[in-house]
DNA sequence: ATCAAATCCCACTATTGCGGTCCGGCTTTT
DNA sequence: AAAAGCCGGACCGCAATAGTGGGATTTGAT
């Protein structure tokens, strides 16, 4: 159905309110699935994916929290959902090895290749900023 | 991970085979899956889906067959993804009823929906030509 | 008229992915 | 030392997808 999971969903509400606070706040995981009625340890996995791509910083330890690492114009939507889904690949073939049992005979991998690639520059070319 | 299904991927296949002997050519599925190696009965539902969309024609009965209804630069992409798959909704919210739980602390609904239109017009602006 | 070929339609199984939870370990602050 | 928080993996249930099967119906050929 090529549709957003609600991982992805949860990530954007909690980007969205932390870089509205943008600066210095910290916000942690719980406080934050509270505020939005989140399930807290859903939540605290989908921050730690991005922490671990660099788009918002971990504080550890009593006190601590999350913040933006960057501004919201420079996280594009592309790394959002790389971050918490995994690679994007609208066809399963464009990853070498297994492909499909098609291979040698299918014909619409160079289509799809080029198709694949103008949809990642789509979403690129979005920011965090602009949602 | 916000890919293409596989059923997709079988039907862009035969559609790219009906399209190429354009004109006249009935092709039948059992033909059609044991040329590109595909499974027989599920490419029978895939393109009696294409079929009931209006994008294929059937010829039923002894040497029937499927032909393209249209030109291949008149069928969009986003009519064979929801010809195969249903609609496309990058966001569950956005149909309404059920929704996420978040529902009037969503804070990000108006951007995905805008986001989602601009989406929906990526796809439409291309044809199966374009494959 | 009858038979065979082929589409069509509905129901069924199985596997994968996703939403969600839980727990133990590590780090920092108080 | 203890509490608060992040980190990381293991685990489960449900829903969607991939794939199968059989029967009904339509059509063309003999």
């Amino acid at each position: 159905m090529m549709r957003i999971s609600m991982k992805t969903d949860y990530g954007l509400i909690a980007l969205k309110h932390m870089a509205s606070q943008q600066g210095n706040g910290l916000v942690n995981a719980k406080e934050l699935a509270a505020r939005f009625n989140l399930p807290p340890n859903l939540l605290a996995k989908i921050l730690q994916s991005l922490s671990q791509s660099g788009i918002i910083e971990a504080q550890k330890g009593s006190g601590g929290g999350y913040r933006m690492a960057r501004k919201p114009d420079e996280v594009s939507l592309t790394e959002i959902f790389e971050s918490i889904e995994g690679p994007i690949h609208m066809i399963m073939c464009s990853s070498e090895g297994g492909c499909c049992t098609v291979e040698d005979s299918c014909t619409i991998r160079n289509g799809l290749v080029s198709l694949e690639r103008r949809f990642a520059e789509f979403f690129d070319a979005i920011t965090l900023a602009d949602v």
